[in-house]
DNA sequence: TGATCACAC
DNA sequence: GGGTGTGATCA
């Protein structure tokens, strides 16, 4: 590598006075970005140490009934992991002293949710809540610190912040001669800035070296003298910012975090894992490629999922290294014209704009059940249950936010013993109350209860997962609350829940009818993709004849999925497991999630 | 808008 | 794996 060493790929266009100055210029396209990613530590270990009084270096775990759900790093060197084959057991084997907390739950009948000693997964429903306390506490540090910036809260224990106004700010106080085009400029706005000073990126934390990556040679040890650039001023000025905030998490409220910094999101995403825990690491420009080069580009943001492994087959290919290799118009070709955002994320190149969000748009409280619910009053009193607990989230998260209310409720429910069923859900309207209560969501909760249970044949019934969620919650609009509230729509005896599903509940049917989902009817599933019948078995109970439909389809899906990869010829191929998603004609990546890629 | 699916932690 | 989240897609 000659001569552009400190950008060598991909090229992107370098910074001018304009990326600096203008107020235009904050998009995803400004080359001076600077996009954080920080998330917790083992979040729900910490926060349970931290609730607990327990010292930094004791290893802990978390538990969700037998199920590890998070391990703090002392405990990890004795060997525990959050694996499927792990429960406390194991875990107490594998070190004899580690302190195991159990998440707060819900006991049946009761208010508020606490850590009781006798929780138990048949009467009890765990609950998350004071984690998206802690969660709360950690995003309002993070707005503190980034007044100028974008917060964005990815999940409970992690954001993603845009530094980039306040770095901006910073590189003109500290370079004041950048704030002044000089007249000899040929282009004005748009001429490049002067070459950039020596950074030093002693406050920074890790710095990925050119050529170099975790898996060894140091670039900079062979001779390759890197060039600073501004962009480099502007993350490692992001970095001190990020010091700044992680230390504040830790002095407020004792949590370590990591952190990653770099142009963009995916970028800022993947190197905030990087030598975990406690530590944050840089990303920049000209370090992306070695850096990526050995990894699985399945670890990359989105790509992880079905597109990954899709693509991987397709191409044979398991690290960016491999993958890179792949000509834009090959991937186009198996993948769709859209696909051109798989090719950029895996250089580097991601324009995802952050989403400001600080409270969530949805809550849900779910519970497996175990064992299923079979009677419909055993029903309502989860129902109870779960109806008190999003009482509880709604009137905390108004607090914060007034004014907060969900546009719909909705009942989320799965049959069968396990997950060899799809869930299915039943939404209506949530109207506004001034008497917000667990009786008054568990009122509608029930209603759409009882259009579930119509749907069994009696006898039959068998529900293994029960949630109760809102969705859309947001602030009200003005004339809503007035309609609603005042006006009096007046929730309680609100039709508008059993004239929008259906005649309330439907008559009792035939057991065909009653399974019918989309796709099947009595004799068989038609496969929406090559419209073939496969028969389903006669003389099953129902939740054996749904147990059996689901393996014929994802069979059946297999089938396609493989016939898909031996094809790969000219036309694109759908290379996903065929959803009945989209018509026929609809081959290419669209049949997968794809961020859209925002125009500025 | 209702229901389902994909992806993520 | 359980309990939660977000966003896309399609009728």
């Amino acid at each position: 590598m000659q001569g552009f060493t400190t950008r060598p790929y991909p090229p992107t266009p370098p910074p001018t006075y304009r990326h600096l100055l203008a107020a235009t210029s904050l998009t995803p396209y400004n080359p001076l970005r600077v996009i954080a990613h920080c998330d917790i530590d083992a979040a729900y270990a910490q926060f349970e140490a931290v609730r607990l009084g327990i010292p930094d270096d004791q290893p802990l775990i978390t538990i969700q009934w037998d199920t590890i759900i998070a391990v703090n790093y002392p405990a990890r060197k004795y060997g525990i992991k959050r694996t499927s084959n792990q429960g406390a057991k194991e875990a107490r084997e594998l070190c004899p002293h580690v302190v195991i907390a159990h998440t707060a739950t819900y006991r049946m009948g009761e208010e508020e949710s606490g850590y009781w000693e006798d929780a138990n997964v048949l009467t009890h429903k765990v609950s998350l809540d004071p984690y998206r306390r802690e969660s709360a506490k950690i995003i309002a540090i993070f707005k503190e610190m980034v007044p100028k910036g974008e917060v964005e809260k990815a999940s409970i224990d992690e954001a993603y912040m845009d530094f980039t106004p306040m770095v901006l700010d910073k590189l003109l106080e500290l370079h004041p001669h950048l704030a002044t085009i000089p007249d000899d400029a040929p282009e004005g706005l748009d001429t490049p800035l002067p070459p950039a000073p020596p950074i030093d990126w002693t406050k920074a934390g890790n710095v990925i070296p050119v050529g170099g990556g975790e898996n060894g040679v140091d670039g900079e040890t062979e001779g390759e003298v890197e060039k600073p650039t501004w962009e480099d001023w502007a993350l490692c000025l992001g970095a001190e910012i990020m010091a700044g905030v992680r230390q504040e998490v830790w002095k407020q409220l004792h949590y370590t975090c990591s952190a990653g910094i770099a142009h963009n999101k995916a970028m800022a995403k993947i190197c905030s894992s990087w030598r975990k825990p406690m530590n944050q690491t840089v990303l920049r420009h000209a370090a992306v490629s070695s850096f990526l080069h050995d990894k699985a580009f399945t670890d990359i943001r989105n790509l992880g999922g079905k597109l990954g492994h899709s693509i991987a087959a397709v191409f044979e290919a398991a690290t960016v290294g491999e993958l890179v290799k792949v000509p834009l118009e090959e991937m186009q070709r198996r993948f769709g014209e859209e696909s051109i955002w798989v090719y950029n994320l895996i250089r580097g190149i991601d324009h995802t704009d952050l989403v400001p969000r600080h409270v969530n748009k949805t809550m849900l409280a779910s519970k497996n059940l175990i064992p299923p619910v079979r009677a419909p009053k055993d029903g309502e009193h989860w129902i109870d249950l779960l109806a008190g607990e999003l009482c509880v989230r709604l009137r905390e998260a108004r607090e914060i936010e007034p004014g907060l209310w969900p546009k719909t409720i909705v009942l989320t429910h799965r049959s069968g013993r396990g997950y060899e069923n799809a869930g299915r859900s039943r939404q209506a309207p949530f109207p506004y109350t001034k008497a917000l209560t667990g009786e008054y969501v568990a009122k509608l909760g029930k209603r759409m209860w009882t259009q579930v249970v119509a749907g069994w044949i009696a006898g039959t019934l068998l529900i293994s997962q029960l949630g109760l969620q809102f969705t859309g919650v947001g602030r009200m609009e003005e004339g809503q609350r007035n309609i609603e509230g005042f006006l009096g729509v007046k929730g309680e005896n609100s039709t508008i829940l059993l004239e929008k599903n259906g005649e309330s509940s439907r008559p009792k049917r035939s057991l065909s009818e009653v399974i019918s989902v989309p796709d099947d009817d009595a004799s068989g599933w038609t496969c929406p993709k090559c419209r073939k019948v496969l028969p389903l078995p006669d003389g099953l109970a129902e939740d054996e004849l749904e147990k059996e439909l689901a393996g014929i389809r994802q069979e059946h899906e297999d089938y396609h999925f493989a016939l898909a990869l031996q094809q790969g010829g000219d036309e694109a191929v759908q290379v996903a497991p065929p959803k009945k998603r989209k018509k026929e004609k609809d081959k290419g990546i669209a049949a997968f999630f794809v961020p859209k890629p925002k125009k500025p």
